[in-house]
DNA sequence: CGGGGACATTGATGCAAGTCATTTCGATGT
DNA sequence: ACATCGAAATGACTTGCATCAATGTCCCCG
């Protein structure tokens, strides 16, 4: 259980040193666990369900920045606050530890560090596929991308990836792909058309025709 | 000099070694310094001038996902290749170090992984914020930010942050803002009569009203 | 000093996605 | 089986930005 969560990669030592700061946290389905801005003194980790973090304009506007699944973390701050809030999609169960916890067992276990860079590495190469779909692809090439990303992070969870759950809601989708519920609506009724997806019960979607699609994807 | 570029936080020991391994490269204009996918052997980074890194979709759309400038480093990959394409806006200079050589480094001197990580998250909060542009900032908003951005940027490398100095072209604005040349075109002019920025000879801009430039940034 | 070429600006028109309004679906409980 | 209610889908219409097509402007170089 635990090897598919957060510490897929640690040694023995590192585990148990872990277990003894943690905390556990469980969230309902649109329950906030912090707010951009606020001070970021504790570091969570996402052990069952989704979660969303997101950024809010003034006016409501909002653009999530991204979905996480068991084995992501979430709260590390670059200064002293959150750079974005955070809510569950589902229920969702997360371990939490301090900050300043986080920072001696840093020190204690350095190569611990190696390992957030290299998730700090991925997760902009993952930004910055998401700003070329947010500036340059059109609502069928977003929708396309964001099925096929659902089912490879399934299949990297050890997940159903064919016909993918979808936890999220049309406006969480929308919020996420930059573009209104009601055009995501239609785009998913578009791709139904086009036989390229089609929608099983429980909130599945199967992927049909996945070639096609991936060449959507990729803008062609 | 060196103290305004890539080492302002290293120490002496650090330095003389990163001189030790260092090589240095120039671009003019439009050159290319590598391209996605190419195998990431090397990392640079930017000593003089201004950088831009994108990514492209088969049929030439592209989104450029950041400006480079003196003190920022790039090509540091995830996996195996470069996960972005980077070319020269302006006349650049560049170092150069070997992946191998980097690594030795990050053995001899641990802390260094650090301030890699900080640069990542700093990278990443950067990144979020542009998503928050691309996929719910009108063109004025998405325009305003990219002044403001610019001239705070100038500011921290210690540059003319008022009437701030615009290195790229329309075109390059466009694709960072996910617009087309045109838009951006029409949104300096719009900007202008609005009384809100005034051009200056040289590329430069004026920031006539900055707290109305600051609310549009913000969405409201 | 004048012509060429790249870049920027402006204008006219089109269209993908947004907005607003309504209907349908599906889960849940009685 | 049916009423309820929030989410999803659909339809009609609008709009902001894209597209296509001219100019306009600024240099560089002969």
């Amino acid at each position: 259980m635990r090897h598919l969560t957060i510490c897929a990669a640690l040694g023995e030592e590192e585990l148990r040193y872990l277990s003894s700061i943690v905390s556990h946290v469980e969230l309902g389905p649109g329950q906030s666990l912090f707010q951009e801005g606020e001070e970021a003194r504790t570091v969570y980790s996402v052990t069952a369900g989704t979660m969303k973090i997101y950024k809010l304009l003034p006016d409501g506007r909002c653009q999530v920045t991204g979905f996480l699944f068991p084995g992501d973390f979430l709260g590390l701050a670059h200064d002293e606050t959150y750079a974005y809030s955070a809510e569950a999609v589902t229920y969702t169960a997360l371990c939490r530890y301090s900050r300043g916890q986080l920072e001696q067992m840093l020190e204690r276990f350095p190569q611990m560090e190696q390992r957030l860079l290299g998730m700090a590495k991925h997760e902009l190469v993952v930004a910055q596929e998401q700003m070329l779909l947010l500036g340059r692809k059109t609502a069928r090439e977003r929708l396309a991308s964001f099925l096929l990303t659902l089912s490879r992070d399934a299949t990297r969870r050890g997940q159903n990836a064919d016909p993918v759950f979808i936890p999220m809601s049309r406006s969480d989708i929308g919020d996420y792909l930059g573009l209104t519920t009601e055009t995501v609506s239609r785009t998913f009724t578009q791709l139904k058309r086009d036989k390229l997806i089609a929608a099983e019960s429980g909130n599945r979607v199967r992927l049909v025709d996945r070639e096609r699609l991936d060449e959507l994807a990729e803008g062609n």
